[in-house]
RNA sequence: CGGGAUGUAGCUUAGUUCGGUUAAAGUGCUCGUCUGGGGGGCGAGAGAUCGGAGGUUCAAAUCCUCUCAUCCCGACCA
């Protein structure tokens, strides 16, 4: 019988590792922290860069590629980021390798770098380096550039996809004539963030602002979306900052306005990274393995014939190739599994752990009836559906998956967002029920932190579209402006 | 960087307490065969210098010393 894999009821995070691997999407490198994506892992990334990137490009960014390695001098030139990232950063102290008397390799002492360089945690520094150069006057303004990289960042401690120490992401970083468009450049690609996530990823999200103490390390404001995983615990799914001209002044870029009066620029950064898989697992895959939105699927539609011979397996596949070349034709990716090597409840199962949005099952039986199995993965429904529609059926059952998984998800967050109105009460719900904690809160730094201290429990932003509403503080009592969301996070 | 644990076949593990034939099993892999509508049955086969180095002993996966690596728990984080 099926292998017994750990449900999510038993251990969460037992059931997330195994997921990963039960669908082949990513393995641990010997390189402590970091991971090897697998190709299946790697088609659903390149599914989300592609919708991003075009998002991108059609509201004015060009992508660009800057180096891996950053001047140590250059991460110090900024005060408050250094600060941030200091911590976790890898460094190239030496440049060669030699061998050693007793044959082994070493680093050549004689080799040492005269600046160290560090592996990019992000890339402000370098980039803004490069943008003094760029920018001279207004016409080169705004300046807006993305670019796909991997950054390093050297975890204590790691999980696939969730936090690893180096990531793949994307990094957009824009320069501007203005304070007001800057913001409303992060603001903007804050709501991108929020669509792709909503509209591809069917994650729901809330759009808020970080507290400072939240804030990325040299920013004005950081504006993020937060996503709540079926465990009750938050996940930050993207940022986007405003950054004043903190970068600005630290590399002195500055530009010439149509007076010829110089002025420093205005900036914004922004990205997601590879965590986004992580929170598509974490939203809505179940105990037969991954769940996957139709939009983001690597295959949308897996056929497996059922045969006894050849002959069999002949007729379903001349059937087959026609229903193939129809759904491809509408922009569907099918697979059509003949392997001979696995069985049909082999198969069945590979493709329920891999997410395959719908599934189709084709035998002797339908070929004489002139009707197909279709299965669909989110409720894991079979239909007996007429050949003659079948491909029909499929691309609405497509849509109609896409929908339902938002709904479903969307439903789940709203039920397990609350509102408390005492600290007792915030304590009985975090404990008890866990999600987004809605509660007034006085503003202040030292109340957020010791609701951190006492629950672990941090405040995951300001939500953009709360509601202005005079309240208390539910840990000192201190007149609030309105209600945060607090939750355990990831 | 503190506290705890583990390294044995591709993977998961048994064996280590108390040293003793040819290191065992499940799974995966290869071949054959019967099969095929929910992770198949039977038969055969390949695959391990027991993390590494040194030591004790007639004899080491097992005991000792050192070393390397990984995992878990804490402080840090997209």
């Amino acid at each position: 019988m099926g292998a017994k894999y750990t449900k999510r009821s038993e251990d969460y995070s037992k059931w997330y590792n195994e997921l990963i691997e039960r669908a082949d999407l990513a393995e641990h490198s010997d390189v402590r922290g970091c991971m090897v994506i697998k190709p299946y892992g790697y088609a659903i990334w390149e599914k989300i860069k592609e919708v991003l990137d075009a998002k991108f490009k059609e509201t004015g960014h060009d992508n660009a590629y800057f180096p891996l390695f950053i001047p140590k001098s250059y991460l110090s030139k900024e005060a408050e980021h250094v600060e941030g990232f200091a911590k976790e950063c890898a460094v190239v102290t030496h440049y060669r390798l030699k061998n050693s008397d007793n044959g082994e390799v070493v680093v050549d002492p004689e080799a040492k770098l005269e600046e160290e360089l560090i592996v990019r945690p992000t890339s402000e520094t370098i980039i803004w380096n490069s943008f003094k150069s760029w920018v001279q006057s207004y016409r080169d303004l705004p300046l807006k550039i993305n670019q796909w990289a991997n950054v390093v960042r050297w975890e204590m401690r790691t999980r696939l996809f969730l936090r690893t120490a180096e990531f793949l992401w994307q990094e957009g970083h824009t320069a501007h004539a203005t304070k007001q468009e800057a913001i409303e450049e992060a603001e903007q690609m804050l709501h991108i963030y929020a669509d792709v996530l909503e509209q591809y990823m069917a994650i729901p999200v809330v759009r808020g602002l970080k507290t400072a103490s939240e804030r990325f390390a040299g920013a004005e404001e950081t504006y993020c979306i937060e996503a709540l995983m079926q465990d009750g615990k938050a996940l930050q799914a993207g940022t986007s900052h405003f950054l004043g001209q903190n970068f600005a002044k630290a590399f002195d870029v500055k530009f010439a306005d149509k007076d010829g009066a110089l002025e420093h620029v205005w900036a914004t950064s922004w990205g997601v990274s590879t965590r986004l898989i992580g929170g598509l697992l974490m939203t809505h895959s179940d105990d037969e393995g991954l769940v996957l939105p139709p939009k983001l699927a690597p295959i949308q539609v897996a056929i497996v014939p059922i045969y006894k011979n050849e002959d069999q397996l002949n007729a379903i596949s001349e059937k087959v190739a026609i229903l193939k070349k129809n759904l491809s034709e509408k922009g569907i990716s099918v697979k059509f599994d003949d392997d001979d090597n696995r069985r049909p409840g082999w198969k069945f199962a590979e493709y329920e752990a891999k997410g395959v949005p719908v599934r189709v099952a084709i035998g002797p039986r339908d070929l004489e009836n002139e009707k197909a199995e279709v299965a669909r993965r989110d409720t894991k429904e079979k239909e007996i559906v007429d050949w003659s529609t079948v491909d029909q059926y499929i691309v609405d059952l497509l849509d109609e998956i896409q929908e339902n998984l938002l709904t479903k998800a969307s439903d789940f967050t709203q039920e397990n967002t609350t509102e408390v109105n005492s600290y007792d009460e915030f304590k009985k719900v975090l404990e008890e029920k866990g999600g987004f904690i809605s509660a007034h809160w006085d503003g202040s730094e030292e109340t957020e932190q010791k609701i951190k201290e006492e629950t672990k429990a941090t405040i995951r932003c300001i939500p953009l579209n709360r509601k202005q509403e005079a309240g208390n503080c539910v840990y000192s009592g201190n007149p609030s402006e309105g209600r945060v969301l607090f939750a355990k996070a990831y």
